[in-house]
Parts: C-alpha cells; structure tokens; sequence
DNA sequence: CTATTTAGTCAGTTAATCTGACTAAATTGT
DNA sequence: ACAATTTAGTCAGATTAACTGACTAAATAG
C-alpha cells in the first residue's frame, strides 16, 4: 500500500490496487442482487482458499495468512447458514474436512460469473489483445512471488 | 474476491489481488526495516490518498471508501505520532487541512523507494517489455474504471 | 511408550469500521 | 437579509475482524 496517490505518477502497487478493488465491489454488489445477503466481506477469504475435495481449517487459515481462530469464527459462520460442511477426517480424528454445500457450490458459481462478465466487459473495451498481455504479466508475477514463497 | 482457488483456472481479480497481496506485505516489511514501526496496516490508506497540498478528512475519507469518523480516527493516530499536520482552512472555518509532516514525506519516501525495488526485481526477471505492457494494460483499465466512476 | 508436535476450540482482548446524534459554519432560495 | 438546508467534523457507542494465550485430544518422533 501507500504506492501512489494522483500528483505523481501511479505506481504499480496503485495500478494493481485500484482494478482489484473495483473487482471487490463489483463481485460484492453482483452476489448481493443475486440474493447472497448474508456475507460479509471478510468471508470471501475462505472461498478463495477453499479446496474442491476439501480443507482443513488450519490450511486455510495458513493459505489466508490468519489464524486458526479467525479462521474458524469464518468457517462456523458460514457453515451455520449452509454455505460449507464439515466432515471428519478419516485418516486424522484430530482434523475436520471443510467443504463447500451446494448452497455454497451455487455462490462460488455466481461470483465467478460476475467475475467473468466483469473480464469481458473490460476486454471489449481494451481489446482482448491487450487483456492477454496483462494476464500473461500477472502470471508470470505470480510464478516468482510463488518460487519465492516455497524457497522460504 | 473469491474469484479462484487453484483447481479451476485462475481468473483475473486472483491474478490481481496476489501480486498486489505481495506488495503490501513486502512495503510493510519494508518500512518496518526502516524503522517505521508504529504503523499498522489500516493507516497506509491515508498515505495512498492524501494530496501534497493537504487533503480534508471528507475527502480523504471518500476516495477510501470509508465514513469521514473512521478517517478522523486514523488521521488522528498519525497526527499524534507526528506524520500528519492540522491546519484551518483559511477558506472554511468548519474545515481543517490534513497534510504529510516532514516525518510523513520521509515515510512517503520510504514507501515509494521499497515499491520501486520490488518492481525492478520483477522486472529484471519477466523483462521490462513485459512489465510494461501490464502497465500500460492496467492503466487503460484504470481509465475505465475512473470514467465509469465519473459518470456516477 | 514418553515427549513433542499438530488440529482445533474456548475465552478474552485489541483493532477497524460502522451508525446515530450532535455543533458550527457555509450555502441556497427567496 | 435570513430561514432552511447542506456540509465538515466530532463524540459516543456498537459491531465486525482479527489477535493472543491457555487448553484438550490425537498423531508423530525419539
């Protein structure tokens, strides 16, 4: 944070921010009229971080960089109002399963949705050619932070 | 958000928010090696937001999206800490002017240097050209958003 | 088969942000 | 000119988000 503000020229930080926060609203507002009205912003994280075949609270606590206990006020909000499940682990007693519900599955699909129409909105408007190259960019900015991160 | 998790492609609010994830993690390491140490990571928003020639808590407190008494608090914390300076608005007695101390500048400065590295470490490895055309990628998008804001 | 680590919970605390009610100054409409 | 409304900011209190510390029970390592 505290990359730019408009007297100098942006900075990359600003140039990532400002796009991902408008995504931020878009996806809430669009989830919001789709009828989820019980989230708060902060749940997002978990579906985020969510394993189709399921996850362990502390794995997704570590993949949000928060702790177990956040993580799991999250997780039992969300499972009290139907959008995840937990399982007991088979091969640990100690560990529970997370996964998402089908009222969960339905959100996750909603919210790529909006997600999607917001890409080809701006797609058809910067030209897909150039909305490559960034993806392209972003990926491979992503391949270094994850190299750096799995070295640690 | 809750736009991926890695079995599904990547979609692109991902491919924003873990770059951008990166950056604020690695320009509060960063400051704090500098010895910025009494900041927490809600203050950066006014950092990011604040004009050069002073801004108002309104002000500040809309571009961040936030209500002007949750910006009084943070304006009030940094003031008290010497980063930021009051003054009466000569034009408005109800107003008063928020602006960097010189502890603040340097901070700024502290800031905008460590984002600077990081964005030359990613060059020197993905290549200036690619680095450029995310740039120019997301600053058209950036208009997009900025226009479709001034339409509101 | 004891010692340590790991998964998760419970309880209490701090930080971040919000809503509502208010004061005083500025602006608008007549 | 001046009443009505809007705007800038504060104060007080509530809610949300996330943290630390202490604990239990199961798994793993020596």
């Amino acid at each position: 944070m505290m990359e730019s503000n408009q007297e100098y020229p942006r900075m990359l930080g600003a140039m990532l921010r400002i796009p991902f926060q408008a995504i931020v609203a878009k996806i809430d507002a669009g989830l919001r009229a789709k009828g989820f009205t019980d989230l708060r912003p902060a749940h997002f994280v978990v579906f985020q971080h969510i394993h189709p075949e399921g996850s362990r609270i502390t794995e997704l606590a570590e993949r949000a960089q928060m702790t177990k206990q956040s993580m799991s006020e999250l997780v039992n909000y969300l499972e009290a109002r139907g959008y995840l499940e937990r399982q007991p682990d088979p091969k640990d007693r100690r560990a529970s399963i997370v996964r998402l519900s089908n009222k969960g599955e339905a959100l996750n699909h909603a919210a790529r949705e909006v997600l999607q129409d917001i890409e080809n909105e701006w797609s058809s408007q910067i030209g897909w050619t150039q909305m490559n190259a960034i993806k392209e960019g972003l990926n491979a900015i992503i391949k270094l932070i994850e190299e750096e991160n799995t070295r640690k």
